[in-house]
DNA sequence: GTCTATATTACGATAGAC
DNA sequence: GTCTATCGTAATATAGAC
């Protein structure tokens, strides 16, 4: 779909992360040319460089902005009060935030290798500290007696790995809903940390 | 290191294959050249043609020959018994087997959407197989009564997001031997499924 | 089995007109 | 802000000599 000229600024910006980002999702960074993103812009490729200074730019936008944003929810979730209480929230959240964005959860995980060394430690250090966030929630519920953790750190990072996990099979309009997911996990969460199991009904 | 033309076809092969490999994992196939595989195998790019017929052939016999390894040594593993024991046995072998391999590992997780429609439904079908197997553990537990799972296909598939997380942070020489690693892991996902939790020291 | 050479296509990025 | 045109480079794969 050719475009004819004209000045498209404020339409065509978010048109070339947003198709970015999806192709970059299903084909892979390496694997998708300037040319193709501009293509489905609807541009021709020079036009591209208006919106990014280059194509490694545009991949390092899409993941700093993903990061700021999983970052800037989670700070902005109310104070859940108890440890307990703090790790359904965290997992609750986790599960839900990483639903909403398959592709910039797919291509925060898969391109970190494309990026540049010095890009890459950004990114790194924004997965650290909300890594970070969930094991002071563990910590914190082994010094109050609730939870019977060996490894905080390892067992952030078991857990992160556990609900990050759902992107991978989960199908709007599959047997489970959402919710039902969350409280599968949650359940299973909770239990592999907790001191005292929660107790199920026969 | 420019060769010296002659004969090699016993020992280039498997050294194409190695390459590919570690190349893949390190930078991608899509960011990868056939030119980059030759020069760091000791020969030039039309030469790797006489051990593939092209670069998808390739990615797809590593990850076709991965997952038939995975198949293999698991099947191979000596029978555990009761579920309990048969669910241990697979965690720990989940974690070393994947620990030992990390390359195969990496690209047959990131790798798939750059195989054909075809090729990506054989390593799909093995894939699954692999999961069927930890499922049907987990429902011979439940009916035995010793685990507490509704659904042991999602918990099948939680378990094993949680395991090969390990390749994701674990590196030799760390805080932590493999040894122990096995044990806080297998202790989480005992605990997220058992009906009657292990009983910790105090 | 490996080499050199090459056919063919595509890439990221830039220049200058409108 | 977008277009057309292009520079310089590199890609996969093949052909034919040794």
């Amino acid at each position: 779909m050719a475009r004819t000229q004209g000045s498209h600024s404020d339409i065509t910006g978010p048109r070339v992360r947003d198709t970015a980002l999806r192709l970059f999702a299903r084909h892979g960074y390496a694997a998708v040319s300037m040319r193709q993103i501009a293509r489905e812009v609807g541009v021709q490729a020079g036009a591209l460089y208006n919106y990014t200074p280059d194509k490694q730019s545009l991949l390092f936008d899409l993941l700093k902005g993903h990061m700021d944003d999983l970052l800037a929810a989670h700070a902005a979730q109310p104070d859940a009060g108890a440890p307990l209480a703090e790790l359904e929230q965290f997992a609750r959240f986790h599960i839900r935030f990483h639903h909403d964005r398959p592709d910039a959860v797919f291509i925060s995980y898969m391109e970190l290798r494309n990026l540049t060394p010095e890009n890459f430690e950004v990114i790194e250090g924004l997965r650290r500290s909300y890594e970070d966030r969930l094991e002071a929630i563990l910590r914190r519920g082994v010094e109050a007696g609730v939870f019977d953790v060996a490894e905080p750190k390892i067992a952030a990072m078991a857990v992160i790995a556990m609900l990050t996990g759902v992107n991978t099979w989960f199908r709007e309009g599959g047997r489970l809903s959402l919710p039902e997911v969350e409280e599968i996990y949650w359940d299973m969460v909770h239990r592999a940390v907790a001191t005292s199991p929660p107790q199920h009904p026969a």
